[in-house]
DNA sequence: CTCAGTGCAAACCGTTTGCAGAACG
DNA sequence: CGTTCTGCAAACGGTTTGCACTGAG
């Protein structure tokens, strides 16, 4: 905050290096805040809403406020080193692109809201298809299956039927 | 509006009619603004906001308050004749599960916006591992492939590449 | 006649933006 | 030193909610 900074990103993770490049690349500054947003997103393998990462930075001791953090994830996004989630939850959520398993396939749980990432290689055949049937190039995709995990079942969750059961029959 | 009511729904759509019976069987009141709204999705092929939604039913001489809109369109989505879309523009889009295509994927252009449907069969496969490989029980699906559509690339429109190019790459 | 639905406007809440002061290069 | 960033608070926009009034059953 005060000192005369510059210390940050130095022995630190090749990910957070790159997007330290990213910056420089583009003549932005690499600020205190940016790479503690980013140390935070890189660091964790899990989904991470904007409040998770507010939280995560207090802990440390940071306050950096909100505005700055959709901000850098803003940066982060188009750097391609963060995806961007919509869950349906009301908000977004945010992870590390490379941190291992960058699959972008995910179950979720209905009733317990757990999210479970899956790799489906048959993705690639669906994708190689729709591009020589329809002339469609496709960039990124998002597959996502809702359902009820393997826990809540042993849990003895049933699935409730709301809705009506056959919707063809009359009347 | 005035007039003593009770007229809606005789001589229309199967479609309606099953929503008359789904609030019936609740005890819910089937009122005018109910089968308005309904109407307005059921007889539409197209993926609607709330605001298209609210235009259509003004062009019709009808004015809704936005939030019976989202009331009924709650109700809709819970009796499963209607399926809510999140395309990650800010706002929810809703469809007729029962207009024939009754598919939920899609290709999203990202440069135009236009959303095509598209079947994949190869979902099944996918579901049927993910239940035996990890005990999760599919219940909906959401598969959405982002990219270039036809026309755009016709038009010109190149892949603006933004963000590094070689992540992996040291630095 | 009663209970639920409707419409309006205010509340909500995640996200964005304007602006004065602080920091990067 | 000039330009960009930061933080605060206010604005924003889609959606939800409280409440007096209207309408369905």
């Amino acid at each position: 905050m005060s000192a005369r900074s510059a210390g940050h990103e130095q022995g630190s993770s090749p990910t957070l290096r790159l997007f330290g490049r990213y910056l420089r690349d583009r003549g932005l500054p690499v600020t205190q805040q940016r790479s503690s947003v980013a140390e935070v997103v890189f660091d964790s393998e899990e989904h991470l809403s904007v409040d998770d990462i507010e939280r995560a930075l207090r802990e440390r001791g940071e306050r950096i406020g909100k505005a700055t953090i959709y901000r850098t994830l803003d940066l982060l996004v188009r750097s391609r080193l963060v995806e961007e989630h919509d869950f349906g939850e009301g908000f977004k959520r945010y992870e590390n692109r490379l941190s291992g398993h960058s699959v972008s396939e995910h179950l979720i749980c209905v009733e317990c809201g757990t999210v479970t990432r899956f790799e489906s290689p048959e993705l690639y055949q669906i994708e190689s298809r729709v591009r020589s049937e329809t002339g469609f190039i496709p960039i990124r995709r998002r597959l996502e299956i809702y359902g009820l995990c393997k826990a809540c079942q042993d849990a003895g969750v049933e699935l409730t039927t709301e809705g009506l059961i056959c919707p063809i029959e009359i009347i």
